[in-house]
RNA sequence: GGGCCGUUAGCUCAGUUGGCAGAGCAGGAGACUUUUAAUCUCAAGGUCCAGGGUUCGAUUCCCUGACGGCCCA
């Protein structure tokens, strides 16, 4: 049993302690990472500098009275050379450290007979036993940890690498790198948008009355003021009272929860990037949207080509742009503005499945785009100017459109391989319009529609005061992130992915009974 | 929500046409002072996901469930 591989390495800490070694330490003050170490070998080596280095056990050969061993710390890892003769008495240690223990390693650099850069160990000290086995992955080729090596025993169980993600990270190089990446993202987004002068904001998480998207909240409770909160579900009402208080640029990259299901481009929590920009429209937020696609790409990839999936997706601007009645005519063979029946009838043409014919309008075109149109957009594409009934927040379109049905919005969504990635519009600036509009999500809502607005009377009052016109927009950053390292599931870019609870414990549920105090 | 597949030692996996299971790695003991999937010798390690059914007997067959993966809505 497991319990028997830890009380072995219990026994082994505790030996440690009876020769009067300290197993957790408090400090080890390193003077090179491993990398940092390898780069500058030659000259390490050949002056004879002390180095030290800390890292975790992840190999160990040993040959009776010398060994080797190999650490790895956040920049990769290093081959050690210890022997009895450098360490003395101290070499008794070496047989109490098992894999996946943290050291210290203090020595000088040299290469070996057949040739690999190795650290002589002088000093070693133990900086935290481990006392939970790790998977044993082994690498061949270029030392270990590399990623030309060839991997023996890889840990395939996906399951048990995103609950215990500091594991995988441990034993997966090419995980850390997609965090690595992730970071350069989100660093790199923030970069773009500051040179352009957009100010970084923080809006609430908690929100007495959600919006800004077409989704299904998660609800809570603040016990002091013994009401009803929502997880956001989008920072965009938030934003957009900033605008209206004077800030003309901002951003936001923020963490939104849905209470929708789960699968490869969904988890209920999920990063998004929104900005909105006073005096720009949604032209504006196209090449904004093209700078920032192409930039990220240039920062992670060095050009404006990524692979993904096996094929080449072309981030170079311009992007295509495509309007929603064409695409529909293009790929539905439909008119925008058809009935119901119509619609209907698409769906039935192009093998759309379990249509439920009582749907709204909005949900039935809905499903049209998403099951007959959205797979052609391979993209990257502009889809633009949508009915004004799927988009209660945007600005009708300019010079055309009318009321009611047939009008359009200026919004646009961007696809690529058939994904959404990005979302904007020129922003609805009209307070008597968008309260109309909000009240008639208000009646969708009231006819049924669970995911239609409510109606946010501070937004309203807000946006009364007079808010500049505006172009918003708002990217999906972990399908960006998963764009970008070739990744093919949201859980492979968000370091602890939502789960179903682990065995058969009933913790978590609903508390209390609906109302009242769920706490206790 | 539906379909298919998976769950066996700490890890990667075999296997049992139904008779309580094996290998490699890791771990233990021993040998080995420039190895690298180190090597060699020996010993040990299991609720075969859970529950029910069929059966003299189930890890194996059937049903239900849990969790996961892939595909579809």
């Amino acid at each position: 049993m497991q319990d028997r591989l830890i009380q072995q390495r219990i026994e082994k800490l505790e030996r440690m302690r009876e020769q009067g070694i300290d197993p957790y330490p408090h400090t080890f003050a390193v003077t090179h990472t491993a990398a940092a170490a390898l780069a500058d070998f030659e000259e390490l080596a050949a002056s004879g500098e002390t180095v030290r280095l800390a890292g975790r056990l992840m190999a160990k050969r040993i040959q009776g009275k010398a060994g080797f061993a190999n650490i790895l710390d956040s920049s990769g890892s290093i081959q050690l050379y210890v022997r009895k003769d450098n360490l003395g008495d101290a070499f008794g240690v070496v047989k109490l450290l098992d894999l996946s223990d943290i050291i210290g390693v203090e020595g000088t650099l040299f290469r070996t007979r057949t040739g690999h850069q190795t650290l002589e160990v002088r000093r070693l000290e133990v900086l935290a036993k481990a006392i939970r086995p790790m998977p044993v992955v082994k690498r061949k080729g270029m030392g270990a940890e590399t990623d030309q090596a060839e991997v023996f025993d890889e840990v395939t169980d996906k399951e048990m690498r995103y609950r215990r993600r500091y594991v995988d990270l441990v034993i997966h190089p090419e995980v850390r790198e997609v965090f690595r990446r992730r970071a350069q993202v989100l660093a790199g987004l923030r970069r773009i948008l500051d040179e352009q002068g957009f100010l970084e904001v923080e809006t609430p998480a908690l929100q007495p009355l959600y919006g800004g998207a077409a989704a299904r909240p998660f609800v809570t409770h603040h016990n002091a003021l013994n009401r009803r909160l929502f997880l956001r579900i989008a920072d965009e009402l938030y934003l957009k009272r900033l605008i209206v208080g004077g800030f003309d640029r901002v951003y936001e990259i923020a963490k939104n929860f849905r209470n929708e299901g789960m699968d490869r481009t969904h988890n209920p929590e999920f990063t998004a990037l929104e900005c909105y920009q006073a005096y720009g429209d949604y032209e504006d937020m196209m090449r904004l949207t093209e700078e920032i696609f192409a930039g990220l790409a240039r920062a992670l990839t060095g050009g404006t080509r990524v692979r993904y999936a096996g094929e080449d997706v072309d981030l170079t601007p311009p992007f295509e742009r495509l309007t929603m009645d064409a695409a529909l005519q293009r790929y539905a063979g439909i008119d925008l503005d058809a009935s119901n029946a119509e619609i209907l009838a698409a769906c039935d043409r192009h093998g759309v499945e379990s249509v439920d014919e009582d749907e709204p309008r909005t949900r039935l075109l809905d499903m049209l785009l998403r099951e007959v149109v959205e797979p052609h957009l391979s993209g990257p594409v502009f889809l633009l100017d949508y009915p004004v009934e799927m988009s209660p927040l945007a600005k009708r379109k300019r010079g055309g459109g009318g009321e009611g049905r047939g009008a359009r919005v200026e919004r646009f969504e961007l696809f690529i391989r058939g994904t959404e990635f990005a979302n904007a519009f020129s922003e609805l600036n009209d307070p008597l319009e968008q309260r109309a509009r909000l009240e008639e999500q208000a009646a969708a809502r009231a006819a049924g529609d669970d995911e239609a607005h409510p109606v946010d009377e501070d937004f309203l009052r807000a946006v009364e005061h007079g808010m500049p016109p505006t172009g918003g927009l708002g990217i999906g950053v972990d399908r960006l992130v998963m764009l970008l390292t070739d990744q093919h599931s949201i859980r492979d870019v968000v370091l602890f992915p939502a789960m179903r609870p682990e065995g058969g414990e009933v913790e978590g549920e609903e508390p209390g009974g609906g109302q009242g105090d769920p706490c206790h």
